[in-house]
DNA sequence: GTAGGGTTAG
């Protein structure tokens, strides 16, 4: 219990606090101030220009800092945080400089809030300059700056520094580890967060509701299912507060590891909800293929949820996008200036798909010479030559991949496409040719690889991957099951074969892509049991994996379901949820 | 006469 005794402040402290974080209260309380005579007292500058930043008004509080006579560190300090906080890191920096030209002593207060700032723009040059002054001030084993430099090196993509700043922390506070794991899962590297999340339960430090909400994005990320669930599980037994964030964590990784009706019973329980959280179930539903659904909830959104943002309209479209739904997704795009939304490649593009993969080819390149202001950008005509792909118009289809190979030449998809599109017309003398240049020019194909997770452990498998333990079985297991799937009319797609330029490493073995891979090792693993098999794969299915999977589901009477780099595929009983639509 | 570092959607 708290036995101090009540604080006062004085009636001028207090008319700061009752003016709080508003401009005009502010200026009217600093008047008062000035005519009480207290227009030179430190603390109620301070407090007045702390506040002042908190309610956007950097100058003003860079003139009462620049103004005041006695202006000291505390103050400075103070300012910068206040700007880094409000998400003014330009006037956070600003503040650290006015500290810097006054020679007053730094605090680590003014450090963690720079490095914020300089996080917050992703500054590394002026990162690393405040980095080597705090050492320099003898601030190198802080731990709150040493914390927030982590933050720096991670949003900047240094993360071999940000993991050798934390591996020099001595013990590590939950905040240090917690930026560690989002730092990973920021940027892609979600396997490498889960296993930091990993060595923190080794090291036995009690994680708090920051950790599981990076964890769960990362586990979302990866498609770690049953870490997910695992961390779900704590959430609950120990009757954490399911916070916002948390919620949304959890409707993310639910969707996004496939089980989607999950996702919406979390959505449903959440006592709040904001756009984060209607974004992640909408995008959820748009990658399972339920463009209704998202459509549904979009409208309900509008009806009685929060005011939805640009990222909002990016799932709407791709829903639409991924489920043909043309005239929704028109009106949706319409009604994005009712928000003052202004569209970015991301929603052209996505409109372009929409036409283009419901074949309305001649619709798709209106929308680009009408509603597109200005040059359209390599995305747009990316899926525009997709497009030109799914739908077999090969003379469209050259013309717009030798446009986008004059505006990115170094961009080895286009040519991989260009070159698909000469296969799928029958050129085979064009498609040598672009595989020459792309030879010549060493431009590598990206590699593809499919995951399998069975009891919490995740096996990788690339095409043709010999590495595995038990290769020899999977690929007899594999053999076996081809046969048994020709037996039921599985004729492999040769088309696909050419895919391969795209999508995997070589051209040939159609029958070991990694998808294949991977669900025949699950299957085979799982012998008698029911449970679906969850293979996640970081390029587009191909069309013969397809084929063969929708297979492999009813002769094995199992449901078989592939994350790709796009959006779900739901095997079941010889059909696919995407109904060819992908 | 005071204040810190980490979190969610495409």
């Amino acid at each position: 219990m708290d036995l101090s005794p009540p604080r006062h402040h004085s009636p001028e402290y207090d008319s700061l606090l009752l003016a709080g974080p508003r401009l005009s209260p502010l200026k009217q309380a600093h008047a008062r101030l000035i005519v009480a005579g207290h227009g030179h007292s430190l603390p109620l500058v301070t407090k007045l220009a702390t506040l002042a930043v908190a309610a956007g008004a950097a100058p003003y509080a860079y003139l009462l800092a620049a103004a005041h006579p006695s202006c000291d560190s505390f103050m400075l300090s103070s300012l910068t945080r206040a700007a880094a906080r409000r998400g003014l890191p330009g006037a956070a920096i600003a503040f650290y400089g006015r500290l810097l030209a006054t020679a007053l002593p730094f605090s680590s207060y003014a450090f963690t809030a720079v490095a914020k700032a300089c996080a917050d723009l992703s500054a590394l040059r002026t990162g690393m300059a405040v980095h080597a002054h705090s050492i320099l001030l003898g601030f190198g084993s802080d731990r709150f700056v040493q914390t927030a430099l982590i933050v720096l090196y991670s949003k900047c993509s240094q993360l071999l520094v940000a993991r050798r700043l934390f591996d020099a922390i001595r013990d590590r506070s939950v905040v240090a580890w917690n930026a560690m794991i989002s730092g990973y899962e920021q940027n892609g590297l979600a396997e490498r967060a889960i296993e930091v999340y990993r060595e923190m339960q080794v090291a036995q430090v009690v994680p708090d509701s920051t950790t599981f909400v990076a964890t769960l994005s990362a586990c979302a990320q990866a498609g770690a299912l049953d870490l997910g669930r695992e961390v779900e599980r704590r959430i609950v037994s120990g009757q954490m507060d399911v916070t916002v964030f948390l919620g949304s964590a959890l409707v993310n990784m639910y969707a996004r590891c496939g089980l989607v009706n999950k996702a919406r019973n979390w959505f449903d329980r959440l006592q709040e909800r904001n756009v984060v959280t209607w974004t992640s179930m909408i995008a959820g539903y748009g990658m399972h293929g339920h463009g209704h659904e998202a459509i549904k909830l979009f409208h309900l959104m509008r009806r009685e949820g929060p005011t939805p943002n640009d990222v909002t309209f990016v799932a709407v479209l791709a829903a639409c996008a991924h489920a043909g739904l043309v005239s929704e997704g028109r009106d949706a795009f319409d009604s994005m200036k009712v928000y003052e939304l202004v569209p970015r490649a991301e929603h052209y593009c996505s409109m372009v798909d929409m036409y283009g993969r419901a074949g309305l080819l001649d619709d798709a390149m209106q929308f680009i010479r009408d509603s597109i202001p200005g040059e359209p950008g390599p995305e747009v005509w990316t899926a525009m030559l997709g497009a030109c792909k799914m739908h077999k118009n090969f003379n469209l289809g050259v013309e717009v991949a030798e446009r986008l190979i004059a505006l990115e030449p170094e961009n080895p998809s286009h040519r991989v496409l260009l070159s698909n599109i000469y296969a799928l017309s029958g050129k085979m003398y064009h498609v040598e040719k672009v595989r020459n240049v792309m030879i010549n020019r060493r431009l590598k194909k990206q590699i593809g690889y499919s995951l399998i997770e069975l009891g919490g452990t995740a096996h990788l498998f690339r095409m043709g991957e010999k590495s595995h333990q038990q290769t020899r079985e999977i690929y007899q297991y594999l053999e076996e099951l081809i046969h048994r799937i020709s037996d039921a009319g599985y004729v492999p797609e040769t088309d696909s074969v050419l895919h391969d330029l795209e999508e995997e490493e070589r051209e040939v073995a159609l029958r070991y892509h990694s998808e294949k891979l991977a669900v025949a090792y699950g299957l085979m693993m799982s012998r008698g049991s029911t449970a679906p098999i969850r293979v996640i794969k970081n390029l587009r299915i191909c069309g013969d994996c397809h084929l063969a999977i929708k297979f492999m589901s009813s002769v094995e009477n199992r449901e078989i379901i592939v994350r790709d780099k796009h959006r779900f595929h739901h095997f079941k009983d010889g059909k696919c949820s995407c109904l060819e639509y992908w």
